[in-house]
DNA sequence: AGTGGTTTTGCACGAATTTGCACAATTTAT
DNA sequence: ATAAATTGTGCAAATTCGTGCAAAACCACT
């Protein structure tokens, strides 16, 4: 990798999180802090980041706000979708929900990393099209504008023809007796059908779905391998989820 | 091997994988990193890329990016779109297809019209779920990444159970004799079959592309209905068409 | 063919850049 | 207040760069 898109690299980092952490960076693309910490000195120089213990930030306030304007760029959203993203490893068939989580996914998978991406969904498609060396395998079907997935008879299908080793699942609705569960009856049919063609699931757990629940049933609790959660959720709130046996991730 | 050629060699490497490593370059084609290193100089000199320690990048991401975006708004491209959407009548499916001039036909749409659109690009897909009411049927399949459409065999078994009433075609190349074809040789596939389950199929035919052939054919003129032109194309440009029975309309 | 001039190519060598490590100083967190 | 993490600096190894130079290839013309 060359120096220079070391440096675009680490800016387009900023720009997607609203902030640079130098640790991450280093890990992220196999190299010495020193390095990173160099890029970061040079970069605010430049006056294109403001240099800060620990990593870096926007130059401007201003280009702050913007990112975190839209409910995409939330510090946990950001968090368990680079947890689920590290989770990954060369070579698998994975499966991206739809949802702004699933793409913040998209967003921070290894730019070294090859494997297959299924996905019902345009949105995360569209985003992946960025990451120059992961295929991707777009679920087709009736779209579902709400959330911009394939739906109906055509996506089962095609979904049914696919293996996958992991399934990272976005709900709206986590209850320990409840299960999973989602808004749209047609989506929960889909994401039921996913659950069932992936070796393990792992349920994207935001603080505010844990306890939830929707109207429409997705699957129990004991169809899936672990919930990925952020960092702050208390132990308490946890515990029902543990005792079912579920492994549970916190992002970081 | 000529010097000429292996400065083409080089963009051509620069256009596919976005950078060129020197060192890497000197070893697929078994020369001094020397000649290479000079190579890039000369070609930087021209504006034709950007020199960086390593190797080099494109001459500006920041301009190509803009390009691309830029792409979509020319006068001709809104016209063609707009005219396109004109031509749809409430109730009908209708096919579009990938490409900039898809999106402003999805753009164009009216927004009370009711109808059914099939595409197999994911980015006319994004763009139609702003319109309230139009249904959207999404055709799945492996993501070819440089338009952000689904090709391959899940795609054509999609396509062919699907009937609609008209077919919005893009395409790189419409040539008298040549017919009409593109650059990919899968998407040549997807675009012909698409034409055969449809009614009739209208070509967005942008100035460029007229007398214009590319390497995968889609399919001979006869198999279309007519073409789409911009308002400015000459009479006798369209001459060749017109004697071949298809309809021209112009946009305006 | 031969010849003179130009271009291209590879090599040598010193300069510049990049990178990782050690270590001491500083900041942050517990 | 003490431990942990982060930072800057100096330094050495590796890589890359530019320049000068000579051999080879190519070209135009006789």
């Amino acid at each position: 990798m060359l120096t220079s898109q070391r440096k675009q690299y680490i800016l387009g980092v900023l720009s997607r999180d609203g902030q640079v952490i130098a640790k991450r960076i280093s890990q992220e693309l196999d190299l010495s802090e020193d390095t990173i910490r160099r890029d970061l000195r040079e970069l605010a120089q430049e006056g294109l980041l403001q240099r800060v213990h620990g990593g870096a930030l926007p130059a401007s306030p201003a280009v702050a706000n913007f990112a975190k304007r839209e409910d995409i760029y939330t510090d946990a959203k950001i968090a368990i979708g680079r947890t689920a993203a590290s989770l990954i490893k060369p070579g698998q068939v994975v499966i991206l929900d739809g949802g702004t989580t699933a793409v913040q996914i998209a967003r921070h998978l290894s730019p070294t990393l090859q494997a297959t991406i299924v996905t019902h969904s345009a949105r995360t498609a569209v985003e992946l099209v960025e990451h120059p060396s992961v295929e991707v395998v777009l679920i087709g079907g009736r779209l579902f504008k709400h959330s911009i997935v394939s739906v109906g008879a055509a996506a089962i299908e095609a979904i049914n023809r696919i293996r996958a080793d992991v399934y990272f699942m976005g709900v709206t609705g986590i209850h320990p007796e409840a299960g999973l569960s989602t808004g749209d009856y047609e989506e929960a049919y889909v994401k039921y059908t996913l659950c069932q063609r992936a070796a393990e699931t792992f349920v994207l757990a935001s603080q505010e779905k844990l306890g939830a629940a929707s109207p429409y049933v997705i699957a129990p609790l004991s169809e899936v391998s672990g919930l990925i959660v952020e960092a702050s959720v208390t132990n308490e709130v946890l515990l029902p989820y543990e005792s079912l046996g579920l492994s549970i991730i916190r992002a970081n």
